[in-house]
DNA sequence: CTCGCCTTTGACCAAAAGGTCAAAAGGAAT
DNA sequence: ATTCCTTTTGACCTTTTGGTCAAAGGCGAG
């Protein structure tokens, strides 16, 4: 339970307390899981420091509160989350840069579900903390890559529909086996261990069919 | 704040305290609010009593405890839930039957976000509470409309796919409509005061293009 | 070694929250 | 009106929890 011997990084400028703009922070990658598991006011400081292998003083001693750990948590997570969106491409095959979207989203699915669980939370709980963000940086990023999705179907490269939804139906598909995994693995019952070949093969010709013109 | 006149119920035997299976328990179907904005732990019972017009001790008179209110929120839930899906029929057209699930469903995240949220909170946190009834009542109804639908695939009526991870697709496409409400209008912008209309057209297209043999 | 600075923690505090209880308030039958 | 039973509530108790603090523990520079 208790961690021995110093935790400092090695070759890192850190300094803290009284400044605002502290340069070393704990990693509390490994730490989604109790926000993930019970939301926010569900999880305690207590947990989340004992989770990250640091006394709670130690750990408010580097965020100045349980909100500010929240958000820590979240914005790191938002540029990971972000990534495959940004990755789509003008200049490939429309149909592949979609699945290639919709197969890399189901990864993370797969790898990551604490963390889409967290970030589900958070909006289920009507996003507050980064509420900001969803207005600014996702709905551009989104716009832009609706707006180039909108091209290829213009071009008839793509078949017609509303590449907004066809985003949150991505999204939504794909975060649904991390997010509801308890209920995908109650309702396929004992022997389907991992649903994600499956719902791969399934969802590529969902949107194989959905995009062919 | 405080209520006024009685509230008990005109004319229905009535008993409690000491009576395990009561027979006059308020009615809290408007109190979903506390549990689905904030999760189980996020929530407090001073908080749902205020929704439902009742002192803290007066709740706890009628449920023994917070979990039991959650629990009794969550199975009269259920069945609201469960009844689209029971609707289906075999004897109607197969995509028919189908698209006209989808609707329903999306017509509850639409009219009963609230609800949706509540179950998505729980089915997240691990389905603690529920996890019996999805193993046993949930799988068994989805189990046998998989087969129907699987029927129809067989007679050429609908083209194949994984019956069960369609009927997930359902779920998670229509219910994102409520439990990410706030993303979804975020990203769509102001002037997009209503997405259900066009969340019904590109999922009618999606099932459509899927589905039709 | 010692000084000064950053880091770590045991002990503590105040507020919040789940739950209890005894007493008061209704209401219907007599 | 009295009695009996159910319902309602203010006050209270205990546990949990976010957060503080003063003191102790490193660690490098001189």
């Amino acid at each position: 339970m208790k961690r021995l011997g110093s935790r400092r990084p090695d070759d890192q400028a850190r300094r803290a307390h009284a400044d605002p703009a502290q340069e070393y922070r704990p990693d509390l990658r490994g730490c989604a899981f109790g926000f993930s598991a019970h939301g926010f006011r569900g999880s305690t400081v207590d947990q989340i420091a004992r989770e990250a292998n640091l006394s709670k003083p130690n750990l408010l001693y580097y965020f100045p509160s349980k909100e500010a750990i929240h958000q820590h948590l979240l914005s790191m997570l938002m540029d990971t989350w972000l990534a495959p969106l940004r990755a789509m491409r003008e200049d490939g095959d429309p149909l592949d840069e979609i699945l290639t979207y919709m197969r890399r989203k189901l990864e993370m699915s797969r790898d990551h579900p604490r963390e889409s669980r967290l970030f589900a939370n958070e909006i289920l709980q009507g996003a507050p903390r980064i509420l900001d963000m969803l207005e600014t940086e996702l709905k551009d990023l989104v716009d832009e890559k609706a707006g180039l999705i909108a091209g290829w179907m213009a071009d008839g490269r793509l078949a017609p529909s509303d590449p907004h939804h066809l985003i949150f139906s991505i999204w939504s598909l794909t975060q649904h086996y991390a997010d509801f995994d308890v209920q995908v693995h109650a309702v396929l019952g004992a022997g389907h261990d991992n649903p994600y070949p499956a719902a791969e093969a399934y969802l590529t010709t969902l949107f194989t069919r959905l995009l062919t013109p």
